[in-house]
DNA sequence: CAAGCGTGCTCAATCGATGTAGCAAAGCTG
DNA sequence: CAGCTTTGCTACATCGATTGAGCACGCTTG
């Protein structure tokens, strides 16, 4: 099975490849890792040391390069979960663009649970990485602290802090804007100008502010008036968000706000779970390609992921004084689904 | 702002921590990493010195610890997306599970391109890694290939390879039970006998050759004939899918059996971007909590990523003979939409 | 031909944690 | 109190790659 058999299981070192070349282990290293040249190794010995590398199927001991560098090019990212659209194609982005840059990322999810948090930026800190990116973290502030004294910047993804630069959506413009047309479509719709239900998020989670004044905003604009029992703000999960839902009795021809799409799950198995299915109409801030063809869905606020990351990747590379914090806008996603495209 | 002006960004180091303990580097590790007891450091000592460390925010430097130890507990995982619900749930749960197993977990994202999957098992053997989980790879022999001389182990998840065991779905018996499904589906809500069409994958791929044969079997043991013209597998991609269903001309009241989520997101792309919203039925093979809800849905076969991943970890504690392939069944999701409630 | 320089390489210290071997002191036994 | 064990600790080599310092040789120059 093994190619040689005197070698087992073992990982060939630069010293196993110093010994077949004839040639020391200092030049071999050299020759791996690019810096030959300034190192005055021949040609000649460079490409016979990497002939012997491929032959033998080296790689690199990244822990021991990465103990004797200064820099271990590492980049750390936490984030809340995998399994939804938008963290999804963040820790995807993410790993792509820090790859193009030859970094190295490390990502770690945890479960939105504040303890999972500091042991994941320990463990960060142990992989000795340059950079921590906080995603959607629930105390980014905390995250900070930890590593400020071991010299590792943090730059606050989603939901901003204070102890870092911080690039998040323009919760306050997409909301509004979202809150606008749920507002108008309800009214074309059904003729209603009653006040739209904000559901999802906690109270005192940023975004969740942010995006709760844009949606009292365009109410305002119109001079709706929102009474505080059509605010359901119970955290981020579906169940939860269902559970609310069920204890109110909404009536027919509502809007209702959604504030992320783990909510929104909540809310279309609340619709379907009725007997007789609701007449409402939706927006969600956060897109999924599924629940954009969704029936009752008037329109979603999609967070431009993109944008994001080119902004946290200008900070992993140019680290800017102070904590900044950037608002990229949202894309809007317009409604897919028949109903919508039959009434506009 | 740091603590003390002396150590500007520098983490302290078991020297450090020695140095003011009055201790030895030696007992500071060994009280650091739990072996104290063994190595007869009274408890007054270890009291002293974890209070230190903890004061000086130390954190282990894994890549020293690393190199020095026999074994990293590293176990890499590559996966070719992060952003559908299947290969976000496992991500998502791996890396849960091998933290629970007091392992560290190293997961890169290959975005189904060969070059960057052997790309990233190198890596991940640069990392000395104990073992690869190769998911959904499209080429996992190859995988196995270079990480054999090196002695790290490689299991295959989602689609098999001959190269170390394999855990995949019962795409067989799941395909076969889903075209039966949407079978009657059409029959019951359209009067329709016709054969379905089967949309997405590719024909070379494992996972769709023996949906493949599921779906056909479904439609002999019924006496229907399928036609080659009813089945399209030009790759894993929404827009894809779109593309070759455009070019047909479906007829109304059929039946599509869909490979995945990501070809569904072409299908129902492609619905929607009709004049007329086609009479049809699907039935997807994997599951999405949006798509759940979908009009059309007949119900869809999710994949028991939980038991998939319970069997990997066995492999990974116990390595087993030979290239084992275990066969995990998938969970019936019936359908959620109103149409189907109120259908059935 | 001595002095100087460029070329092509090697030596050895180093990064931080680990663990074996071993040392000194205290406690116990006969 | 010699001879033993036990307790509590330290010294040092080690993991594999990196890199500053430096050696030996050949070639040039005055």
């Amino acid at each position: 099975m093994t190619e040689s058999d005197d070698a087992p299981a073992k990982r060939p070192t630069i010293y196993d490849l110093a010994q077949i070349a004839g040639a020391s282990p200092s030049a071999v290293s050299s020759v791996l890792n690019g810096t030959w040249q300034k190192r005055r190794i021949s040609a000649k010995l460079a490409e016979r040391i990497s002939l012997i590398a491929k032959e033998q199927g080296y790689a690199v001991n990244l822990q021991a390069s990465m103990l004797r560098r200064e820099r271990s090019r590492i980049v750390g990212m936490i984030i809340p979960k995998y399994d939804n659209r938008y963290f999804g194609a963040i820790a995807e982005q993410f790993e792509a663009m820090a790859r193009e840059r030859g970094l190295f990322p490390v990502i770690t999810c945890t479960q939105r649970d504040p303890a999972l948090e500091v042991e994941a930026a320990r463990e960060l800190m142990s992989y000795q990485a340059e950079c921590l990116i906080a995603t959607g973290a629930t105390d980014p502030d905390r995250i900070a602290e930890i590593c400020a004294p071991a010299g590792i910047r943090t730059i606050n993804l989603d939901l901003p802090g204070t102890g870092g630069p911080s690039v998040v959506s323009d919760n306050f413009g997409g909301a509004r804007d979202l809150a606008r047309l749920i507002l108008d479509r309800v009214r074309r719709d059904f003729g209603s100008v009653s006040p739209l239900f904000f559901i999802g998020g906690r109270g005192q989670d940023h975004n969740t502010r942010e995006r709760l004044r844009g949606f009292l905003a365009a109410h305002a604009e119109r001079g709706i008036d929102v009474p505080e029992t059509r605010l359901l703000m119970r955290g981020y999960s579906a169940s939860k968000t269902e559970a609310s839902l069920a204890g109110l009795d909404l009536p027919q021809d509502c809007g209702i706000f959604v504030n992320s799409t783990i909510a929104l799950e909540g809310v279309i198995r609340w619709i379907h779970a009725r007997p007789i299915p609701p007449q409402m109409r939706f927006g969600c801030f956060d897109w999924d390609p599924f629940a954009a063809f969704l029936d009752q869905n008037a329109g979603m606020m999609r967070q431009d992921v993109g944008a994001m990351l080119a902004q946290v990747f200008a900070f992993v590379e140019h680290p800017p004084a102070g904590a900044p914090r950037i608002e990229v806008p949202c894309i809007f996603e317009p409604a897919r689904s028949a109903l919508a495209a039959t009434a506009g």
